[in-house]
DNA sequence: CAGTATCCCTATCGATACTG
DNA sequence: CAGTATCGATAGGGATACTG
């Protein structure tokens, strides 16, 4: 068995694609990049199905990965909103290029792109 | 529960990330497209404990999905190709951000990545 | 409003052995 | 050489209920 926290050579492709997989990923920062500034309940109805927990879940790995900003308002009721970071901005050309190949191929194979659902 | 080929509203990221997500997928199309043709035991070699059931089942999904061509020599000793479809290399701009992005996270996180492992 | 806490499931991945 | 076949492990994700 490895040691959990050994320095191991990393490849960058790999290291990138754990960076922004996962199933809400790439959409969440798509999201984030439309609106620029977002809440958790605002992020919560426009992604279709996300339970909380996912959504948690998710903010706070991107959170850690520097991607996104996480700010919270001490107010009642609570808000707190969400922003990319410079790096995370970074990742939005090629989504954007990821997004219009994702669009191509769906023409294509005559399935329904719906844009909304993407931001 | 849901029909499995009941036709759903696609978000294009989404299915974009789900053609190249996959611990291999995308080292996978790196090392094709820097070496243009490889054949199993070479991209076997390459990729650093990959078991040979998760390079078939890799291969074919990525064939399935018309990124790469598989071509079998009828000889003896058995011999196949693959090599990246035009498809699979419209990838490739993207690939090559996402692994420079990948490398300058590394950098500053002090991180070694390995050039070599990742083609 | 913006989350936690639990429990559970299954898709994905891994180890090992075998074959046309 | 280029794969299959089988079984077992686990990480990621989902349902539901509850809270500061």
């Amino acid at each position: 068995m490895k040691e959990k926290n050994a320095i191991e050579p990393v490849c960058a492709v790999d290291y990138a694609f754990k960076r922004i997989g996962g199933k809400y990923k790439g959409r969440l920062i798509w999201y984030l990049y439309n609106h620029e500034v977002m809440r958790y309940g605002e992020l919560r109805r426009s992604i279709k199905d996300i339970t909380p927990k996912m959504l948690t879940q998710t903010l706070r790995e991107l959170e850690e990965d520097g991607l996104i900003l996480r700010k919270v308002y001490y107010e009642v009721p609570p808000k707190v909103e969400y922003t990319l970071t410079e790096v995370g901005m970074e990742l939005i050309p090629f989504i954007q290029y990821l997004k219009d190949w994702g669009n191509k191929q769906l023409e294509k194979s005559n399935l329904p792109a719906i844009e909304a659902s993407c931001g």
